[in-house]
DNA sequence: ACCTGCTTTGCACACGATTGCAGAGATACT
DNA sequence: AGTATCTCTGCAATCGTGTGCAAAGCAGGT
């Protein structure tokens, strides 16, 4: 590798003459300025970023811990957000830290050892789980923010979406079709963690329709959800529309409706969350929730760089929280009415 | 940021002893060096990569040059790499290099920049764009390893799946079923380029199959896609059975036709090609072909790997070919004879 | 001729780690 | 006691850049 030196010999001057021709500083000769920079060219040299990261001591470079991309909403965030750190200059480093990879804490001491300028953590279904290193990186200067559920977010910087008001747009779209037998496919319920749910439930309780045990599934893999749509539709009273708390879970419950032979919407109507593009790969296309990536994936880097560069008027920590839109799509319909369902066909 | 020479200086000794015990030298005393590592990890030391990685000129990085995220292979495909990699010892550094992103030669500038030990490079539709940058990269001693399709991969590692071998496969299925009238989708072809198309059409000609111009449409977007189908749907002897050259796409196309009321697959076959996880969501499943992309990934890293640490038995660049393998899923089927079809609903 | 000011260049140090080499003590052996 | 050996530690150089400071060279004004 040809290094600033291997031009200063070839060009008879002194390495620093080099550094600042190339920086196209206004303290060297114009006409050396240029020989050095054809020089340079020629030889191919390519400023080892290493030694200037230890010089200047900044990398412009900042870490984004996403805990997987199997579940396409996170290859969009991460697209969206390539996008916008590029834009104000930085490199991305991903790390990936589902169980299987690093934890959340390899992670974060990684980009720390890297001196990454500043850290997105996009939390998983667990929440924050290396809070503490979170709070180390901080207070040794290093600004973080978080995106996602956070159980206790007061000392934090945050993006997130409003899951609460999400939930609620659905359930009222659903309760507006004139669904009243209404199931929900959930992932195991951290305490607090889920407020989709919650905000579900809530328009549920206040428009009066009943949300039963039978009716209320966990469900942790695809199985579960194979297992709770086939003993939903076993009912004595089945459902009439089933929320999946995920859009990529409401893809599974399709399949399994129409191995049972039930059409959508005109039999069930499903709803999911997210607004993934899955969503609209499905058929009938899916109707759901969800907030447009790309501005959340924007706010999310300019509060992180903002931070960085010190420029951010409140010192204290943000929370943004964006608000999803519904999206009715063409898998929720009113429901069939008992009578013209027996009649039906 | 805390430093070696601060915990020199807490420890009384020297730097140099310092950075011995922590790398667990033999060369320092066992009782200073638990002394020593017990400071360490009580003032929160963390090692200063960038430091090291100029002293000891490597970075255990390897970067990843990936097209883009939206098309699920590649987030599957990075995750995988990232296992290998992991696994390895390394860790990744991921560019895109779609056209609104960097290009390909700026993603290779800016990993040689960072010196990354070596390099990744999966390949999108025009082939290996940046051949000259390789070239430059590989004289100055990073390794590049490219996935895909390339132009003329004579002088390069590469690894890639058979694309005509699978195509042929697609091919010999359909004919098996008693198909006659065949369509395909594909992308603009480049020259060469579609290997899954040219060996498709081969086993076509091979069973006397004809493929007239009217069934071979070139799709651009999912508008194209639309389009497309629909002008087949209207031929007077309309296909039995679409080929789509990408699992992608043939999720627009089973949209398509589930709009014109035309049911997979008793009515239309339908097959792709990647074996997405998209292809298991879609309903009826998908038929489709494919190589399983962990031993394809692991392939990939290990070459680039053993390249890096210079073990590799042949220095003469490598070529690895997998052969993917067919996916008979839901959506393929018998085509209705005519007579049946005039009876048939 | 001398001073002042401007342009241009080089010297030398710093960033934070690794590591060869020399040397200080301690121990063992003749 | 003297010497060889072994264990442990510190000195100092190095990786490739960036940059403050000094100084050289030159022009212009008195």
């Amino acid at each position: 590798m040809v290094t600033l030196e291997d031009i200063a010999l070839k060009a008879g001057v002194s390495h620093s003459t080099v550094s600042r021709a190339l920086a196209d500083s206004p303290l060297v000769n114009p006409s050396t300025k240029e020989r050095i920079q054809n020089l340079a060219r020629e030889a191919g040299y390519q400023v080892n970023q290493v030694a200037r990261n230890l010089k200047t001591r900044s990398t412009k470079t900042i870490g984004l811990v996403v805990p997987e991309v199997s579940n396409p909403f996170y290859p969009e965030l991460i697209q969206r957000v390539a996008d916008h750190a590029k834009l104000a200059g930085y490199s991305l480093q991903l790390h990936l830290s589902a169980a299987d990879q690093e934890s959340e804490s390899d992670c974060i001491a990684s980009l720390s050892a890297n001196r990454a300028d500043g850290v997105l953590l996009v939390t998983g279904e667990r929440g924050l789980v290396a809070r503490s290193q979170v709070n180390a990186l901080t207070a040794s200067g290093t600004p973080v923010v978080i995106m996602g559920w956070v159980e206790d977010s007061d000392h934090l910087d945050l993006v997130a979406g409003d899951d609460s008001a999400g939930g609620r747009e659905l359930a009222s779209h659903l309760a507006d079709l004139g669904h009243t037998r209404i199931a929900v496919l959930g992932k195991a319920p951290h305490r607090g963690a889920f407020d989709r749910l919650v905000g579900f439930g809530d328009v549920l309780r206040e428009r009066g329709i009943p949300l039963p045990p039978a009716m209320s599934i966990e469900v942790k893999n695809e199985e579960d959800v194979r297992l709770g749509v086939t003993r939903l539709l076993a009912l004595p009273d089945p459902p009439t529309a089933i929320f999946a708390y995920q859009d990529s879970l409401a893809a599974v419950v399709y399949r399994q409706l129409e191995e049972a032979g039930v059409s959508i919407p005109s039999e069930m109507t499903v709803v999911g969350f997210d607004d993934l593009d899955l969503a609209t790969y499905l058929s009938p296309r899916l109707t759901t929730v969800g907030a447009h990536i790309s501005p959340l994936a924007s706010a999310f880097v300019s509060l992180l760089v903002a931070r960085i560069q010190g420029t951010h008027p409140e010192p204290a920590p943000q929370s943004i929280i964006v608000t999803p839109k519904l999206i009715v799509r063409a898998s929720s319909a009113p429901p069939r009415t008992r009578g013209f369902a027996s009649a039906g066909i």
